[in-house]
DNA sequence: GTCAACTGCGTACACTGTACGAAGTATAGC
DNA sequence: GCTATACTTCGTACAGTGTACGCAGTTGAC
């Protein structure tokens, strides 16, 4: 499976590709094709079989035309990335709940948790750079709107947006890998630690690390269903808004 | 650039792999290499040219064999890679700090921050089940001895520890991502973000976007110097720990 | 009518992991 | 010492990948 990146070329014409301003050509043949056609079969491909399966030509053969037709429209796979990812920030919803502001940041958790859960492959997507197209600029506006106002910098805001978002991602992709794995091996977590035990304990002697043998057995028994999934992200996430409070409160009574 | 996946086929063999227990054959002509050559090479190649580059062929080339004879020791490359994670994971200090749990998961962070920065491809490996060899169950056991004792279940043990690397490993890859980019394009983040802007700003009222304007240029501003990818990953732990401290507090205290 | 701009796209290149099978070598058992 | 067998190295082949290059056909501007 291939790891992807996100397109660094030339801003102008990146930009223009996210906000759909390309300049209609007026001579030659017309296009028999649109950036949003290949936008949606990009798409199709990537939810349904993976980043793996997105090849230029499997997006290509989808739409009925030659693999180096999409070259056409875009510059490179890494610009169809972007505007791949752009599109699908389109879905979160945005929601503005009321109340404070840890409110709205377990909002923008939840919903980035959502968006990823639906589209597993954006988390294979390495954005070095993010792709400032409409979608991620409404984003990033609705999350730093988590945070305005109580107390941060704006240096301050843009590592807390960016801290809550690492860890949905990180705490999504751990739990899409355990999923997928079981569905690769047809073991699961308890299953695949049993199987490992007997060899383990024969080579060398699990008596050496006491608590990764009763931690480890603990983690397999217990872990086998999906509700502890989202029991690890729910703690996760309350540990970091805890973290996020200690600081708030403390700017929000000075003298500390 | 790929993202590698980790192996899992049978237990047994990828036991004996990493724990160098397999047993050496008595007939047919000597073997004209080592797992640990093997490995020494591969790791020479990835933390020199990357994870790209470390093909078995290319790994088989320094080496001086021909690229199918790397299958006579590994089943295939997950096996390498698994061995390749649990032969840097013994470069850990796995330094026993002095005092209470927050100092001794300050160190685990930082130690294996430091592993990540020093071998910048692990950050691409996608392991989706730990390779079980010596290195790795050392680690795991004295990162659950940092959390041990302080009235966490052992559930919650495991699950601390994993929010501790999940946030470092997203962290650090982070920074090494933004590193990279800033090579491969001669661009800092300033100087993309000013490259972007007049586009931006002709395109789409930038004004539609107040706070992510100001944050925006506020952190490309401020984030050119080495200092603030240190400060985000100090911040950051800062609230991660802060948010378990508040956790911990409540468990000493059952009353709350 | 001509030309320039534009379209789709076939071919080619340098890669990847690894299945298969051929050819050579060292040893166990006789 | 001979042979069968287990074991080695490794060349070739296959089905992929992104995309550079260039050709052929189509359209609107002049």
């Amino acid at each position: 499976m291939n790891q992807e990146y996100s397109g660094s070329g030339d801003p102008a014409r990146s930009l223009e590709l996210l906000w759909r301003r390309r300049p209609k050509p007026t001579r030659g043949p017309k296009p028999a094709l649109t950036v949003d056609q290949i936008v949606t079969a990009a798409l199709r491909v990537a939810d349904t079989d993976g980043l793996a399966a997105m090849s230029m030509r499997r997006v290509a053969d989808d739409l009925g035309v030659g693999a180096m037709t999409l070259y056409r429209y875009f510059p490179g796979k890494g610009e169809l990335l972007d505007v791949m990812l752009d599109t699908v920030y389109g879905e979160l919803p945005r929601r503005d709940v009321p109340g404070e502001w840890r409110a709205k940041l377990d909002e923008v958790a939840r919903e980035n948790r959502e968006l990823y859960l639906r589209h597993p492959w954006m988390l294979q997507v390495a954005i070095s750079r993010p792709p400032l197209g409409p979608n991620v600029m409404a984003k990033y506006e609705w999350e730093l709107g988590a945070v305005e106002g109580i107390g941060l910098s704006d240096v301050e805001m843009d590592a807390t947006v960016a801290l809550v978002n690492g860890y949905v991602h990180g705490a999504v992709r751990t739990a899409v890998e355990a999923h997928k794995v079981i569905l690769r091996s047809g073991m699961t977590d308890k299953e695949w630690w049993l199987a490992h035990v007997p060899h383990l304990d024969q080579i060398s002697d699990l008596a050496k690390f006491p608590l990764a043998a009763r931690v480890g057995t603990a983690v397999g028994s217990e872990f086998d269903a999906p509700y502890d999934v989202d029991h690890a992200f729910e703690y996760g996430l309350g540990r970091l808004l805890d973290g996020v409070s200690a600081l708030v409160v403390n700017r929000s009574a000075p003298e500390g």
